[in-house]
DNA sequence: AAATAATTCTTTAAGCTTCAAGTAACTTGG
DNA sequence: CCAAGTTACTTGAAGCTTAAAGAATTATTT
Protein backbone atom coordinates (compact mmCIF):
# COMPACT_ATOMS: atom_id res chain seq x y z
CA UNK A 1 0.00 0.00 0.00
CA UNK A 2 1.18 3.37 -0.52
CA UNK A 3 0.48 6.68 0.74
CA UNK A 4 0.95 10.20 -0.54
CA UNK A 5 1.09 13.07 1.60
CA UNK A 6 -2.04 13.84 3.12
CA UNK A 7 -2.05 9.77 4.17
CA UNK A 8 -4.73 8.88 1.61
CA UNK A 9 -4.23 5.15 0.06
CA UNK A 10 -3.09 5.69 -3.81
CA UNK A 11 -3.47 3.17 -6.54
CA UNK A 12 -0.76 3.16 -8.31
CA UNK A 13 -0.57 1.34 -11.62
CA UNK A 14 0.26 -2.44 -11.23
CA UNK A 15 1.76 -4.20 -14.37
CA UNK A 16 -0.54 -7.10 -15.85
CA UNK A 17 1.47 -7.32 -18.84
CA UNK A 18 2.02 -10.96 -18.48
CA UNK A 19 -1.68 -11.72 -17.86
CA UNK A 20 -2.59 -9.95 -20.75
CA UNK A 21 -0.10 -11.64 -22.87
CA UNK A 22 -0.89 -15.02 -22.00
CA UNK A 23 -4.62 -14.10 -22.85
CA UNK A 24 -3.38 -12.83 -26.49
CA UNK A 25 -1.53 -16.09 -26.93
CA UNK A 26 -4.70 -18.08 -25.93
CA UNK A 27 -6.75 -16.46 -27.82
CA UNK A 28 -4.41 -16.71 -30.64
CA UNK A 29 -4.05 -20.37 -30.35
CA UNK A 30 -7.88 -20.84 -29.94
CA UNK A 31 -8.53 -18.65 -32.94
CA UNK A 32 -5.95 -20.59 -34.98
CA UNK A 33 -7.21 -23.73 -34.43
CA UNK A 34 -10.58 -22.51 -35.09
CA UNK A 35 -10.28 -21.39 -38.01
CA UNK A 36 -8.48 -24.64 -39.60
CA UNK A 37 -11.12 -26.74 -37.83
CA UNK A 38 -13.98 -24.36 -40.29
CA UNK A 39 -11.96 -24.65 -42.96
CA UNK A 40 -12.12 -28.19 -42.87
CA UNK A 41 -15.37 -29.25 -41.92
CA UNK A 42 -16.19 -27.17 -44.67
CA UNK A 43 -14.58 -28.30 -47.38
CA UNK A 44 -14.84 -32.08 -46.19
CA UNK A 45 -18.53 -32.48 -45.26
CA UNK A 46 -19.49 -28.88 -46.08
CA UNK A 47 -21.00 -28.05 -42.90
CA UNK A 48 -20.67 -25.17 -40.09
CA UNK A 49 -18.39 -25.56 -37.29
CA UNK A 50 -21.31 -24.57 -35.01
CA UNK A 51 -23.79 -26.95 -36.79
CA UNK A 52 -21.04 -29.46 -36.21
CA UNK A 53 -20.50 -28.54 -32.09
CA UNK A 54 -24.23 -28.59 -31.70
CA UNK A 55 -24.46 -32.18 -33.23
CA UNK A 56 -21.42 -33.11 -30.88
CA UNK A 57 -23.48 -32.05 -28.37
CA UNK A 58 -26.59 -34.14 -29.03
CA UNK A 59 -24.10 -37.23 -29.80
CA UNK A 60 -23.35 -37.95 -26.31
CA UNK A 61 -26.79 -38.14 -24.97
CA UNK A 62 -29.33 -40.81 -26.64
CA UNK A 63 -31.75 -39.24 -25.02
CA UNK A 64 -31.84 -36.16 -26.28
CA UNK A 65 -31.57 -32.90 -24.67
CA UNK A 66 -33.51 -29.43 -24.01
CA UNK A 67 -32.71 -26.37 -25.78
CA UNK A 68 -31.40 -24.73 -22.41
CA UNK A 69 -28.96 -27.36 -21.62
CA UNK A 70 -27.80 -27.21 -25.15
CA UNK A 71 -27.40 -23.59 -24.56
CA UNK A 72 -25.95 -23.85 -21.40
CA UNK A 73 -22.89 -26.54 -22.72
CA UNK A 74 -22.62 -24.39 -25.48
CA UNK A 75 -22.02 -21.46 -23.96
CA UNK A 76 -24.00 -19.44 -26.34
CA UNK A 77 -27.22 -17.55 -25.90
CA UNK A 78 -31.08 -19.24 -26.21
CA UNK A 79 -31.79 -16.87 -29.04
CA UNK A 80 -28.57 -18.46 -31.11
CA UNK A 81 -29.61 -22.03 -30.27
CA UNK A 82 -33.18 -21.80 -31.75
CA UNK A 83 -31.90 -20.50 -35.04
CA UNK A 84 -29.77 -23.35 -35.01
CA UNK A 85 -31.40 -25.99 -34.06
CA UNK A 86 -34.40 -24.57 -36.70
CA UNK A 87 -31.66 -24.92 -39.68
CA UNK A 88 -30.68 -28.29 -38.55
CA UNK A 89 -34.29 -29.87 -38.02
CA UNK A 90 -34.82 -28.03 -41.68
CA UNK A 91 -31.91 -30.32 -42.52
CA UNK A 92 -33.09 -33.80 -41.15
CA UNK A 93 -30.19 -33.65 -38.95
CA UNK A 94 -32.31 -32.86 -35.87
CA UNK A 95 -35.82 -33.68 -34.39
CA UNK A 96 -37.64 -31.32 -32.24
CA UNK A 97 -40.71 -32.27 -29.79
CA UNK A 98 -42.06 -30.69 -27.07
CA UNK A 99 -41.98 -32.47 -23.73
CA UNK A 100 -44.90 -34.50 -22.34
CA UNK A 101 -44.04 -33.14 -18.90
CA UNK A 102 -43.51 -29.38 -19.33
CA UNK A 103 -44.78 -27.64 -22.27
CA UNK A 104 -42.71 -24.96 -22.50
CA UNK A 105 -39.57 -27.26 -23.21
CA UNK A 106 -38.15 -28.24 -26.22
CA UNK A 107 -36.64 -31.74 -26.04
CA UNK A 108 -34.09 -32.72 -29.11
CA UNK A 109 -32.72 -35.47 -30.74
CA UNK A 110 -29.87 -36.24 -33.68
CA UNK A 111 -32.08 -37.84 -35.97
CA UNK A 112 -30.88 -41.16 -37.79
CA UNK A 113 -28.88 -39.16 -40.60
CA UNK A 114 -27.64 -36.98 -38.38
CA UNK A 115 -25.96 -39.52 -36.30
CA UNK A 116 -24.70 -41.32 -38.94
CA UNK A 117 -23.27 -38.01 -40.61
CA UNK A 118 -22.01 -36.68 -37.34
CA UNK A 119 -20.25 -39.89 -36.74
CA UNK A 120 -18.33 -40.02 -39.77
CA UNK A 121 -17.46 -36.28 -39.46
CA UNK A 122 -16.18 -36.94 -35.96
CA UNK A 123 -13.62 -39.51 -36.76
CA UNK A 124 -11.93 -37.51 -39.30
CA UNK A 125 -11.95 -34.55 -37.04
CA UNK A 126 -10.54 -36.09 -34.28
CA UNK A 127 -7.48 -36.60 -36.16
CA UNK A 128 -7.47 -33.17 -37.32
CA UNK A 129 -7.05 -32.15 -33.79
CA UNK A 130 -4.44 -34.88 -33.12
CA UNK A 131 -2.58 -33.43 -36.10
CA UNK A 132 -3.05 -30.24 -34.83
CA UNK A 133 -1.61 -30.80 -31.25
CA UNK A 134 1.21 -33.25 -32.70
CA UNK A 135 4.08 -31.34 -31.22
CA UNK A 136 2.73 -32.16 -27.75
CA UNK A 137 4.16 -34.98 -25.66
CA UNK A 138 1.92 -36.13 -23.65
CA UNK A 139 3.42 -34.80 -20.60
CA UNK A 140 2.93 -30.88 -22.36
CA UNK A 141 -0.51 -32.02 -22.94
CA UNK A 142 -1.45 -33.17 -19.40
CA UNK A 143 0.43 -30.32 -18.25
CA UNK A 144 -1.64 -27.98 -20.09
CA UNK A 145 -5.21 -29.84 -19.09
CA UNK A 146 -4.11 -28.83 -15.57
CA UNK A 147 -2.96 -25.30 -16.22
CA UNK A 148 -6.10 -24.46 -18.45
CA UNK A 149 -8.37 -26.16 -15.76
CA UNK A 150 -6.82 -23.74 -13.38
CA UNK A 151 -7.69 -20.99 -15.52
CA UNK A 152 -10.86 -22.29 -15.82
CA UNK A 153 -11.63 -22.18 -12.18
CA UNK A 154 -10.06 -18.81 -11.80
CA UNK A 155 -12.16 -17.42 -14.62
CA UNK A 156 -15.49 -18.87 -13.30
CA UNK A 157 -15.01 -17.12 -10.36
CA UNK A 158 -14.32 -13.60 -11.75
CA UNK A 159 -17.23 -13.54 -13.40
CA UNK A 160 -19.27 -15.04 -10.27
CA UNK A 161 -18.19 -11.59 -8.92
CA UNK A 162 -18.84 -9.66 -11.27
CA UNK A 163 -22.22 -10.70 -12.01
CA UNK A 164 -22.84 -11.28 -8.46
CA UNK A 165 -24.06 -14.93 -8.95
CA UNK A 166 -24.23 -18.29 -6.77
CA UNK A 167 -21.81 -20.87 -8.64
CA UNK B 1 2.10 -50.94 -38.43
CA UNK B 2 -0.53 -53.47 -38.65
CA UNK B 3 -0.62 -56.37 -41.22
CA UNK B 4 -3.77 -58.29 -42.15
CA UNK B 5 -4.32 -61.81 -43.09
CA UNK B 6 -3.76 -60.98 -46.57
CA UNK B 7 -0.26 -58.62 -45.63
CA UNK B 8 -2.14 -55.55 -46.44
CA UNK B 9 -1.40 -52.56 -43.91
CA UNK B 10 -4.50 -51.72 -42.10
CA UNK B 11 -5.25 -48.63 -40.42
CA UNK B 12 -6.43 -49.65 -36.44
CA UNK B 13 -8.27 -46.43 -34.98
CA UNK B 14 -6.04 -44.43 -32.51
CA UNK B 15 -7.16 -42.83 -29.98
CA UNK B 16 -6.65 -39.29 -29.38
CA UNK B 17 -9.39 -38.80 -27.10
CA UNK B 18 -6.66 -36.75 -24.77
CA UNK B 19 -5.71 -34.24 -27.54
CA UNK B 20 -9.79 -33.68 -28.39
CA UNK B 21 -10.42 -33.22 -24.76
CA UNK B 22 -7.52 -30.84 -24.81
CA UNK B 23 -9.13 -28.60 -27.22
CA UNK B 24 -12.63 -28.74 -25.89
CA UNK B 25 -11.09 -27.41 -22.90
CA UNK B 26 -8.76 -24.85 -24.82
CA UNK B 27 -12.20 -23.74 -26.53
CA UNK B 28 -14.00 -23.78 -23.37
CA UNK B 29 -11.33 -21.55 -21.60
CA UNK B 30 -11.18 -18.86 -24.32
CA UNK B 31 -15.28 -18.70 -24.68
CA UNK B 32 -15.82 -18.16 -21.12
CA UNK B 33 -12.68 -15.35 -21.08
CA UNK B 34 -14.43 -13.26 -24.10
CA UNK B 35 -17.95 -13.90 -22.90
CA UNK B 36 -16.96 -11.97 -19.62
CA UNK B 37 -14.78 -9.65 -21.42
CA UNK B 38 -17.53 -8.94 -24.06
CA UNK B 39 -20.23 -8.56 -21.47
CA UNK B 40 -17.71 -5.80 -19.39
CA UNK B 41 -16.64 -3.78 -22.23
CA UNK B 42 -20.53 -3.42 -23.13
CA UNK B 43 -21.73 -2.40 -19.52
CA UNK B 44 -18.97 -0.14 -18.74
CA UNK B 45 -17.92 1.79 -22.17
CA UNK B 46 -21.15 0.23 -24.62
CA UNK B 47 -18.45 -1.00 -26.74
CA UNK B 48 -18.32 -4.21 -29.05
CA UNK B 49 -15.57 -7.07 -28.65
CA UNK B 50 -14.24 -6.57 -32.48
CA UNK B 51 -14.53 -2.81 -32.01
CA UNK B 52 -12.18 -2.68 -28.82
CA UNK B 53 -9.72 -5.16 -30.47
CA UNK B 54 -9.31 -3.56 -33.99
CA UNK B 55 -8.63 -0.38 -31.96
CA UNK B 56 -5.98 -2.29 -29.87
CA UNK B 57 -4.15 -2.88 -33.17
CA UNK B 58 -4.19 0.37 -34.43
CA UNK B 59 -2.97 1.49 -30.68
CA UNK B 60 -0.03 0.03 -31.21
CA UNK B 61 1.10 1.46 -34.34
CA UNK B 62 1.06 5.65 -34.46
CA UNK B 63 1.53 5.95 -38.18
CA UNK B 64 -1.71 3.57 -38.86
CA UNK B 65 -1.48 0.51 -40.85
CA UNK B 66 -3.35 -0.91 -44.12
CA UNK B 67 -6.64 -2.99 -43.81
CA UNK B 68 -4.66 -6.43 -44.67
CA UNK B 69 -2.18 -5.97 -41.89
CA UNK B 70 -5.78 -5.38 -39.70
CA UNK B 71 -6.89 -8.63 -41.15
CA UNK B 72 -3.85 -10.45 -41.05
CA UNK B 73 -3.28 -9.42 -37.13
CA UNK B 74 -7.18 -10.53 -36.15
CA UNK B 75 -6.61 -13.21 -38.10
CA UNK B 76 -10.30 -12.63 -40.01
CA UNK B 77 -11.42 -12.07 -43.44
CA UNK B 78 -10.87 -8.68 -45.44
CA UNK B 79 -14.66 -8.29 -45.87
CA UNK B 80 -15.15 -8.57 -42.21
CA UNK B 81 -12.50 -5.69 -41.63
CA UNK B 82 -14.08 -3.24 -43.87
CA UNK B 83 -17.42 -3.43 -42.22
CA UNK B 84 -15.76 -3.28 -38.87
CA UNK B 85 -13.73 0.13 -40.22
CA UNK B 86 -16.54 1.53 -41.77
CA UNK B 87 -18.44 1.44 -38.30
CA UNK B 88 -15.89 3.04 -36.11
CA UNK B 89 -15.04 5.93 -38.87
CA UNK B 90 -18.77 6.48 -38.82
CA UNK B 91 -18.42 6.76 -34.89
CA UNK B 92 -15.57 8.99 -35.39
CA UNK B 93 -12.77 6.29 -33.96
CA UNK B 94 -10.94 5.95 -37.03
CA UNK B 95 -9.30 7.53 -39.67
CA UNK B 96 -9.21 6.24 -43.00
CA UNK B 97 -7.29 7.31 -46.25
CA UNK B 98 -5.47 5.79 -49.35
CA UNK B 99 -2.15 5.39 -49.71
CA UNK B 100 -0.37 8.10 -51.54
CA UNK B 101 1.75 5.35 -53.28
CA UNK B 102 -0.57 2.64 -53.92
CA UNK B 103 -3.98 3.51 -54.49
CA UNK B 104 -5.29 0.04 -53.31
CA UNK B 105 -4.27 0.52 -49.91
CA UNK B 106 -6.32 2.36 -47.50
CA UNK B 107 -4.73 3.00 -44.26
CA UNK B 108 -6.46 3.63 -41.19
CA UNK B 109 -5.75 5.18 -37.67
CA UNK B 110 -6.90 6.02 -34.44
CA UNK B 111 -8.47 9.79 -34.12
CA UNK B 112 -7.50 11.69 -31.00
CA UNK B 113 -11.08 10.53 -29.90
CA UNK B 114 -10.73 6.87 -30.69
CA UNK B 115 -6.88 6.86 -29.46
CA UNK B 116 -8.23 8.74 -25.69
CA UNK B 117 -11.19 6.14 -25.49
CA UNK B 118 -9.40 3.29 -26.31
CA UNK B 119 -6.41 3.93 -23.48
CA UNK B 120 -9.27 4.33 -21.08
CA UNK B 121 -10.93 1.18 -21.64
CA UNK B 122 -7.30 -0.42 -22.08
CA UNK B 123 -6.34 0.33 -18.77
CA UNK B 124 -9.56 -0.97 -16.94
CA UNK B 125 -9.27 -3.84 -19.50
CA UNK B 126 -5.80 -4.81 -18.20
CA UNK B 127 -7.28 -5.12 -14.59
CA UNK B 128 -10.01 -7.81 -15.71
CA UNK B 129 -7.98 -10.00 -17.36
CA UNK B 130 -5.39 -9.89 -14.25
CA UNK B 131 -8.59 -10.40 -12.64
CA UNK B 132 -9.55 -13.57 -14.56
CA UNK B 133 -6.00 -15.71 -14.27
CA UNK B 134 -5.74 -14.03 -10.72
CA UNK B 135 -5.51 -17.98 -9.52
CA UNK B 136 -2.06 -18.77 -11.86
CA UNK B 137 1.13 -18.42 -9.84
CA UNK B 138 3.54 -16.86 -11.60
CA UNK B 139 4.79 -19.96 -12.88
CA UNK B 140 2.16 -20.91 -13.66
CA UNK B 141 1.33 -18.06 -16.41
CA UNK B 142 5.09 -18.62 -17.30
CA UNK B 143 4.57 -22.25 -17.96
CA UNK B 144 1.44 -21.65 -19.99
CA UNK B 145 2.98 -19.56 -22.17
CA UNK B 146 5.89 -21.91 -22.75
CA UNK B 147 2.99 -24.59 -23.91
CA UNK B 148 0.87 -22.21 -25.74
CA UNK B 149 3.66 -21.36 -28.33
CA UNK B 150 4.36 -24.78 -28.55
CA UNK B 151 0.77 -25.34 -29.73
CA UNK B 152 0.56 -22.35 -31.56
CA UNK B 153 4.04 -23.23 -33.64
CA UNK B 154 2.03 -27.12 -34.15
CA UNK B 155 -1.43 -25.94 -35.37
CA UNK B 156 0.44 -23.84 -37.84
CA UNK B 157 2.43 -26.57 -39.01
CA UNK B 158 -0.80 -28.52 -39.63
CA UNK B 159 -2.49 -25.40 -41.14
CA UNK B 160 0.34 -25.07 -43.80
CA UNK B 161 0.88 -28.54 -44.48
CA UNK B 162 -2.85 -28.45 -44.93
CA UNK B 163 -3.63 -25.78 -47.38
CA UNK B 164 -0.24 -26.35 -49.10
CA UNK B 165 1.53 -23.03 -48.48
CA UNK B 166 4.78 -21.80 -47.29
CA UNK B 167 5.43 -20.51 -43.86
C1' DA C 1 -57.25 -19.67 -5.73
C1' DA C 2 -55.07 -15.66 -7.38
C1' DA C 3 -51.26 -13.01 -7.81
C1' DT C 4 -46.49 -13.08 -8.35
C1' DA C 5 -42.27 -14.88 -9.80
C1' DA C 6 -39.34 -17.80 -12.40
C1' DT C 7 -38.37 -20.73 -16.48
C1' DT C 8 -38.13 -21.91 -21.29
C1' DC C 9 -38.21 -20.62 -25.55
C1' DT C 10 -38.94 -17.32 -29.58
C1' DT C 11 -38.54 -13.04 -31.88
C1' DT C 12 -36.29 -8.86 -33.44
C1' DA C 13 -32.68 -5.63 -34.47
C1' DA C 14 -28.10 -4.84 -34.91
C1' DG C 15 -23.81 -6.27 -35.59
C1' DC C 16 -20.30 -9.88 -36.66
C1' DT C 17 -18.29 -13.32 -39.79
C1' DT C 18 -17.23 -16.10 -43.62
C1' DC C 19 -16.98 -17.26 -48.36
C1' DA C 20 -17.12 -16.28 -52.98
C1' DA C 21 -17.23 -13.21 -56.60
C1' DG C 22 -16.14 -8.78 -58.32
C1' DT C 23 -13.46 -4.26 -59.11
C1' DA C 24 -9.52 -1.52 -59.28
C1' DA C 25 -4.63 -0.98 -59.12
C1' DC C 26 -0.12 -2.63 -59.25
C1' DT C 27 3.53 -6.06 -60.96
C1' DT C 28 5.72 -8.99 -64.05
C1' DG C 29 7.18 -11.59 -68.19
C1' DG C 30 7.31 -11.41 -72.98
C1' DC D 1 4.28 -1.58 -73.98
C1' DC D 2 0.81 -4.94 -72.81
C1' DA D 3 -1.28 -9.08 -71.50
C1' DA D 4 -1.52 -11.97 -67.67
C1' DG D 5 -1.13 -12.50 -63.04
C1' DT D 6 -1.23 -10.78 -58.35
C1' DT D 7 -2.71 -7.91 -54.62
C1' DA D 8 -6.00 -4.88 -51.93
C1' DC D 9 -10.17 -4.02 -51.02
C1' DT D 10 -15.42 -4.14 -51.53
C1' DT D 11 -19.81 -6.26 -52.16
C1' DG D 12 -23.55 -9.57 -51.42
C1' DA D 13 -25.63 -13.58 -49.55
C1' DA D 14 -26.01 -16.63 -45.96
C1' DG D 15 -25.35 -17.85 -41.59
C1' DC D 16 -23.86 -16.85 -36.76
C1' DT D 17 -24.26 -14.21 -32.43
C1' DT D 18 -25.79 -11.27 -28.90
C1' DA D 19 -28.90 -8.51 -26.14
C1' DA D 20 -33.28 -7.27 -25.08
C1' DA D 21 -38.04 -7.79 -25.07
C1' DG D 22 -41.96 -10.72 -25.34
C1' DA D 23 -45.02 -15.03 -25.02
C1' DA D 24 -46.25 -19.22 -22.92
C1' DT D 25 -45.96 -22.27 -19.22
C1' DT D 26 -44.84 -23.77 -14.73
C1' DA D 27 -43.68 -22.86 -9.80
C1' DT D 28 -44.21 -20.22 -5.64
C1' DT D 29 -46.27 -17.18 -2.43
C1' DT D 30 -49.89 -15.37 0.01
Amino acid sequence: MILDSETKAVELPEDHGDELRLWLRLLTCTTLIEGEVRSRLRERFDVTLPRFDLMAQLDKVPDGMTLSDVSKRMMVSNGNVTGLVERLVESGHVDRRTSETDRRVQVIRLTKLGRAEFRRMAEEHETWIAEIFTDLTPKDVRELMRLLAKTKGSAQKAAQKSTGKAP
